[in-house]
Order: C-alpha cells, then structure tokens, then sequence
DNA sequence: ACCTGAACACCGTTCAAGT
DNA sequence: ACCTGAACACCGTTCAAGT
C-alpha cells in the first residue's frame, strides 16, 4: 500500500522557527518580488496557515526588518580594518551597503521606518563607527554622522532601486522631469534654466557627490 | 409626496473631478490618517464606486503624490524673497518643509518614492534654487542640492514624524535601542561606548544639526 | 467621455479550539 | 507552547455594460 499522497508530494514538513520563515520570505522576494512576500503567502509556502506564523513575528514590519538584517550580511565591511584614506574606506562601505539594498527598494523603504536590530546591521554600525574614529571624528558627533550617512544611503536605494514596482515609479519619474520642462520661465525662472539638469544625470555620479557632501559636512560641523 | 429618502439624506451630489477626489482624500486623511485613504473609502465618502475614480487618478501612487502637492502649499516660501543670512532662510524653508509633512509621516514615506509634480512642489523647488543662487552656489551643483536638501527633509519626517503606526513604530525603535544596549563591548566596542546616545537625543536638535551639515557640504564639494 | 456594479484575486490579523 | 481553520474586515484594479 503507497502512502497518502501528500505524505509523497514534499519533502518531510520542517519545523516552523524565525529562521525558516525569514530564509523563506527572502526565496520568495528573490525570485518574485517583496510584493509577493505577505503572511499568507510565505505560510502557503511552509506549508501551514499564516496565523502560525504570528507566533515568531510580531507583524509584517517585523518580518521586513528581520529580512533586511540577513541581506545586510553581505554588506563589505573590510574597509574597516584596512589601511588608507578613511575617507576612502567609508564610502566603499556606503557603497557596498546601497548596493545590497539597490535590488530591493522596498525593503529599503520600510527600513526607513522600521531599521533592522539584528547582528549584521549592528556589525554594520560598528564598522562605520570604527572608521569615522579612524578619521578623528568625536563619538559623540560620529553617532549622528552615522544616522545620516545610513538615512542617506538607504534612502538612495530606496528612491532609485531597480526592480518590481520600479515599473510604475518610471512613469512617475517622467511626469516629474516634464513638469520641470513645461515650467514657465517667468514663474519658476531657475527651474527652467536648468531644465534636464535638474532631475536627470547619472545616478552614480550623483551617489559619489552625495557621499562627499556629507563627509566634508561631518567633518565641518560640530555637534552643538 | 415626499422625495425617495435617498434624495434627502445627502446633500446634491457633487460632480466628481479630480480635486473633489483630492480634498476628499485629505478630509479623510486628516480625520483618520493614511492608512483609511483607500479607493474604496474615497468612492464611498463621494457617493459613487471605487472604480469611477480611475477615470481622474492613475493609481493610488499618482494619488498620494496630488495629495502631498496639495499639502505644500503650507509650506512658507517667504524667506526667499527675503534678505539677510541665506543659509538661516534656507534653513527656514527646508524646516516648514519638514514640519509639513511631519504629521503625516506616511505620505512623505510615498514621496521618496513617487515625488508630486504639482505647483505647490514646483514653488518649492524654485524657492530653494532662489537661495541657493543667493547664497553663490552655481547652478548646476544647486541642482544636485536641492535634490539632496528635499531627500533629507521628506526621510526625515517619514522617519520620525508622528501618528497613525507611530504607535508600532515606536516599539521598533524602542527595540533598537534596547539591542544598542545589549551591545557586547568586546565585539561592537563603538557602539558600546556610545550607549543610548547613538539613537536617541532631541530630535529637533538632529535636524538642525543634519541641515548644517548638508550645508557645510554643498558649499564646500564642486560637482565633478 | 464618463460612470457603474460586479468580479477577480487577493490582503493582515485575531481567536477559539485543538494538540 | 505551538499550531490551526475559519472568520472578520477589508484591499487595488479591471472590465463589460450602460448613459
């Protein structure tokens, strides 16, 4: 006699745990997008109701945090014990850490609300403290340094990630840069002299410059 | 004989246009928050279906972008026209800016990802150009800038500003701070040291402190 | 062109009941 | 303690049919 079928159409049930259920969220957003990654659907996957799921997150937020500590594993951190311009190093970091979440703007954006508390993210903090202390940045001010220069970066990614409703945002984009182009000179007379400068341009470029300003603004301004 | 009740219960129904949508959609935001501005609630607050509202708004990205616009028109614009220290009126805009969206943190979280492109936006942006060109930064890097200046000012209130899921995010950020302080010295030393003073402090004096440093930072890094 | 009802294909979260 | 099915109270968007 062959067993019931679904005892043959899966591999053994895993146990449920906060692992499992992030490892799964995460396969899910990869190779569908994190509009695809709900309670519901994550369950559906592991095989069992979205209501268990609720006994190892407190809520969606709670997963999205959680799903951002694993990527941030992949964050360079090096920099941080490697000799030379450390202001060289701490944008190599910054880099790396937008370029983490450049595939995944909505991640970044709900991390904008609600940032991740987990050892990756916190290794992340450590290492840009490491370094600022390296350029002869105060702690006290370097605390703040580093809110900003993670707000930035994050926002970055978030803003101009590729991927899923990237889609929509295009069309949105769009009608940004041709409302600054239907501008009346008379009216907005310094967005019209601008004209495409304003809203387009290489985003790397952009990147660099950003990261720029804020290092010489750091180390320009005193907490008060 | 009296007219069918439903003649007499409401008062007559007003002709659906784009900007009837828009204020309704703010009525309901400001007495209930964002998350209740759905299609279906603004159709039902006007009388008619959700799927009549397509015919004046794309989506419900292109909605929040018109509401946000809407919501500008509150910010002061006065300093521009004004004389004395360029920075201080800069600083004066980018503040009302920030203190406008900051009760609706939800809406300036949408904004980083689909800007409006209304004219009360577009008066910002011309007034912040304005001070800039006044303060000597040339226009091309003032471009950049004030790309940078509005990116900082929305995220700002996106992150911290106040109501609706302000209840959960706050136990987020509680959980954060408790996870800086489980901290062990001898693998974040940094974050350690620093204690409650990496997440917390004034908030007020942050912002004053980041507008400052993005400041400092433009004045003193030409565009490549 | 504008408007509509109905349908499609979903959501997060809670809770009583089970093990 | 963990897990579950079912229920509650919703979503955005499309589309054929009407005016």
């Amino acid at each position: 006699m062959t067993p019931p079928a679904s005892r043959r159409e899966r591999p053994a049930k895993a146990a449920l745990s906060r692992t499992a259920i992030v490892s799964t969220a995460l396969e899910v957003m990869r190779v569908e997008g994190l509009a695809k990654v709900t309670m519901r659907r994550i369950a559906q996957e592991l095989d069992t109701g979205a209501a268990s799921l609720y006994v190892y997150v407190r809520n969606t937020a709670e997963l999205h945090a959680a799903m951002l500590d694993e990527l941030l594993g992949a964050v360079d951190l090096k920099p941080a014990k490697a000799r030379g311009d450390w202001r060289k190093r701490l944008e190599a970091v910054l880099t790396s850490y937008t370029m983490v979440l450049f595939d995944q703007p909505g991640l970044a954006q709900s991390a904008l609300v609600t940032w991740p508390n987990g050892d990756n993210f916190l290794n992340t903090v450590e290492a840009l403290l490491t370094i600022l202390d390296q350029g002869n940045v105060e702690p006290k001010r370097a605390s703040w340094a580093v809110d900003l220069l993670l707000q930035f970066a994050t926002t970055t990614a978030a803003e101009h990630g590729t991927r899923a409703q990237a889609i929509d945002g295009e069309e949105q984009w769009d009608a940004l840069v041709d409302a600054a182009r239907r501008v009346k000179p008379e009216i907005h007379p310094h967005i019209a002299a601008l004209g495409d400068d304003l809203w387009s341009g290489d985003g790397r470029q952009r990147l660099t410059w950003g990261y720029a300003v804020l290092i010489n603004g750091i180390v320009a301004t005193p907490r008060p």
